[in-house]
DNA sequence: CATTGTAGAGTGAACGTTCACATGGTGTCA
DNA sequence: TGACACCATGTGAACGTTCACTCTACAATG
């Protein structure tokens, strides 16, 4: 009958309603706790799904009901701390809501990710939260429309029709870090940026040049951009330094490129906080084992991740994707040894 | 007709059968590449599909082929690096064959996180690899034969009827660990375990008690467990230490426990390595920045995902689950500052 | 007693695909 | 010319669910 045997050891809802001598509604009723059922029909139930060990099949139901109670969480890269966060928290948030999330590294490689996306469409998920992403607005844009499901994007700030971004307050930040490193002592600040996620790296730099220029005079400060990583970090903290001779801070795109940029420090001979104070952001937990301890901008990775599922669950109640809104949040400054006022290891 | 609003955006098969003016079944053939199309109608076809932007309904081929390309990987801490690396490699094989990879991380007060993996196998997976994982043989074992699907355990050594584990060779690491310790002229070495993990913190234990039985000549040494996160490693060690006042090595369950370790000795004054040794597993990116740099036991992740994709794809193409193969890899030593024996930072 | 309501259970269709088979057309060869 | 092969395409069924109905039996109501 089959064409395919059937796999060994799962039973559909039919061999459920066969054992229970019942029909397929009935059980689906009994798994669904809809109150139509009588208490011993029930009980006849619930012991043919213990005996058989059925599970629903989420697919089938899926295609039925065009809901997968099921959420994808994208990203760039797994082995970014700050992501490991934000994923806990939406996955938190979900189970609490009855949603299952998926997560799925980007491959960006398949036309930047974008291939990554549409499979996770294609499996069916009812939103997507995408962190960060390498798309330009107007890529995700024609993806939040074509996908048909509601889109969340956090870690930008911008403004993107039909996606709820959510994003720190970039000038905030700038302004807490510069502030900082000015009130320190400190005058001639270098910027190493991230060569990779160019919408994010652009408001974070932007805002940086604004406040620096807004601190210290200068209009466009020293900068070098470099692979995300702690070796390349390195290499292009050192380029950044050696360019650079008169730089007393650098300001990192993240903690991963601060603890490159103290490495490089140590192999040029400068000593942190010292000659060279040094800030990252996203305040992972390792910048308080680093050699100093890494000053760094905290951000709320629970609360925009609960953010961002509430924001999908809203979209899919109400139907209609909300048109470029953008939730922001609010930065602190974590003040380590790294920058020199505080004493070392807290 | 159609009960609930079709979704907008996303057209079927059957829509671009009507826009190309022929028979799903030709669309089909299409978007799988068959032969037996004529260039002229493939060429209509493709047209449409591009037109009215098509993605084939994965959950609903799933259904009927009964396989959905797709494997799961169950983590218990999406925030581990040592996962992170595990993750990434696993994708990547996954991708290049075809294969696509869900990632979900186990919720543990659910069944021990059982919940979860029933949950994945009913989203459909063809596979599952956990990694590591919190349930006791049995269950594994049992859950293993009622999901239908394959399943790989990474990071146990643990014989498992049905289930194919992926482990490193925890004797052959807690050998090198303690010869190069006692090398140094260590003689009395404490440990540092995870109070999660059961199984795997088991093996790990027995390997290094073995070892230090073996080279120095102590039956029991002293040991202290704890959450395997900085602080509860810091706190852990701290009594450790404070308990066991002539310990003059360290040898922590992962490289997060051994940051918590230093931590913890710079608490009580002591020096790292004069006064005390520290030594890691994971060999984690974040360990070349400690302070000092952490001496570390580096595993060939990517090698053990690979092996634990091929492994799935084997059981799937064999159609079998194999009898408790256990799949053993060797780990190397990576010698830092933190024992005291290579240059700092290297 | 006839009518109405309702609790409990069942049935056919649909979700978006692919599979197995059927159909019709064209070319080849004896 | 007939038999056959083969190519291009179409059709009904099935995958495992849920939805919208329908049906039956029995109690309550007038």
């Amino acid at each position: 009958m089959t064409r395919r045997p059937k796999v060994p050891g799962r039973s559909t809802i039919i061999d459920v309603a066969e054992e229970a001598d019942v029909s397929r509604q009935t059980v689906s009723r009994v798994v669904a706790n809809h109150p139509r059922v009588a208490p011993e029909t029930r009980l006849r139930v619930k012991d043919a799904i213990e005996k058989l060990a059925y599970r629903p099949n989420r697919m089938a139901r899926a295609l039925v009901t065009r809901m997968s109670l099921t959420f994808g969480f994208a990203t760039v890269d797994m082995q970014d701390l700050h992501f490991g966060d934000t994923c806990a928290g939406m996955q938190a948030a979900a189970r609490e809501h009855g949603y299952y999330l998926v997560v799925t590294e980007l491959d960006t490689s398949d036309n930047g990710g974008m291939g990554t996306l549409e499979t996770l469409v294609t499996l069916g998920v009812d939103g997507v939260a995408i962190f960060p992403s390498l798309l330009d607005n107007k890529t995700l844009e024609q993806f939040a429309a074509t996908s048909g499901c509601p889109v969340v994007v956090i870690g930008r700030e911008s403004k993107i029709p039909n996606i709820v971004s959510i994003a720190m307050d970039e000038t905030a930040a700038a302004e807490l870090v510069v502030d900082h490193l000015v009130e320190g002592g400190k005058k001639r600040i270098g910027v190493l940026m991230n060569e990779m996620f160019p919408e994010v790296v652009h408001g974070r730099y932007v805002a940086l040049q604004r406040a620096i220029e807004h601190h210290t005079g200068v209009e466009s400060p020293p900068v070098e951009a470099g692979h995300p990583k702690i070796d390349e970090g390195r290499t292009a903290a050192r380029v950044l330094l050696e360019k650079n001779p008169d730089i007393d801070a650098v300001v990192a795109f993240n903690d991963i490129m601060a603890m490159g940029t103290l490495l490089a420090c140590g192999d040029l001979g400068l000593r942190v906080p010292q000659d060279i104070a040094v800030v990252g952001y996203d305040g992972i937990p390792f910048g308080a084992v680093a050699n100093p301890p890494l000053t760094t901008i905290v951000q709320d990775s629970i609360g925009m991740a609960d953010a961002a599922f509430m924001a999908l669950l809203t979209c899919l109640k109400d139907g209609s994707p909300p048109d470029g809104e953008v939730l922001l949040w609010q930065p602190e400054l974590l003040v380590r040894a790294s920058t020199g006022l505080a004493s070392p290891r807290t």
